[in-house]
DNA sequence: TCATCAAACTAACAAGTGTTAGTTAAATGA
DNA sequence: TCATTTAACTAACACTTGTTAGTTTGATGA
């Protein structure tokens, strides 16, 4: 309710999406993640109301951010592959500010129970605008006609791996990366 | 040691990989696996010795067979981008026919113990030579010069998710999709 | 000074975990 | 026919799991 308890709260899930990074949601114990937080395992329930809701918190607050990013990229006035760049630019930004909660959205949403169709329902929606916009850069003969669920598997799978990668980059500048991504993603690699 | 219990064996260890597809390794438990396949979670044990053996089994081999598969494709007299599409052939191939089991290979392989020393080793081999190779075709002009570490990555992350694509696809053909994913990677989507 | 309160604690719970021991029933092969 | 083997079973184990109840401590502010 209060400012502090809000921030020790907070704590509590940021050292979670850590834990749950590193061996999962299901491996990772409360007592775990008390002893991370150098207290005992009850004591996180002056905090948190389960370890459900921790994961609940981790995954909706990320998946929503994309919703709302995505909405305001498909309404923009950018050519196609413009916005697809910005898309990139989107998920570089997410991550980079929360690489381990982005390990628990990739890896940990099956967890969720009552927000699971939730979930589904943003995915599904971003994966339908995502596709979209890449039909419509085929018919525009900006991109390649080549099948549009293949590139948009091969252009999500690796902006949803970001997380991976990123962490491993100390000196990250995201409009550096974004860009160099962009090159590869769209131009390709080959001379 | 047999034959008719072999077959048991690998019965249960691909309803295992089956399972921790769709959950994760620790979510999986000993019962849930004997549940799925019609018996008691104690009978499992007259063929398998043990949960982590099961992981161990499932991952393992697979890992050896793209370490087999890279490297006859090194040790190949093709252009460096030929090699390229060969690797991008051999995760397909070897995806399409053990799509569960590589869910195991890109999601739980920190769960291994013994061997996890031995699975890293194979994985981090593999990458130095995906790396070298990209290297390469960028010093012979057959590829931009990027950051090679993007390439890969890119590369390597769409292809290691190919697991969670493949089966969605039912009428597949290894050769038209190794062929149309190559044609993405290395060509770009850009007119 | 003293009531309040956030945030820790100890103790305990019921349920679920991987695994072992010992047994049984049906099929196999000499 | 009968000893062996395969593959299931029941029962139980020691331990771990998420969570609750009730209590203590130290700081805050009236």
């Amino acid at each position: 309710m209060n400012p502090k308890s809000e921030t020790r709260k907070e704590e509590i899930i940021s050292t979670a999406a850590k834990l749950f990074k590193e061996k999962g949601y299901s491996a990772v114990t409360m007592r775990d993640l008390a002893s991370a937080m150098g207290i005992k395992a009850a004591s996180l329930y002056n905090h948190i109301s389960s370890k459900q809701d921790i994961l609940k918190k981790i995954i909706i607050s990320i998946a929503e951010e994309f919703t709302a990013g995505m909405n305001s990229i498909i309404e923009s006035d950018s050519s196609n592959i413009e916005k697809l760049k910005q898309i990139v630019s989107l998920h570089v930004d997410i991550t980079a500010n929360n690489t381990n909660g982005m390990a628990s959205l990739n890896n940990d949403w099956m967890h969720l129970e009552e927000q699971l169709d939730y979930y589904l329902q943003l995915r599904n929606e971003y994966e339908a605008n995502f596709l979209r916009l890449i039909q419509k850069g085929i018919s525009t003969s900006e991109i390649k006609d080549n099948s549009p669920e293949i590139i948009m598997f091969s252009m999500l799978t690796t902006l949803r791996s970001l997380y991976l990668w990123i962490p491993k980059k100390e000196d990250l500048d995201a409009k550096d990366l974004s860009q160099s991504l962009s090159v590869v993603l769209i131009e390709g690699i080959n001379k």
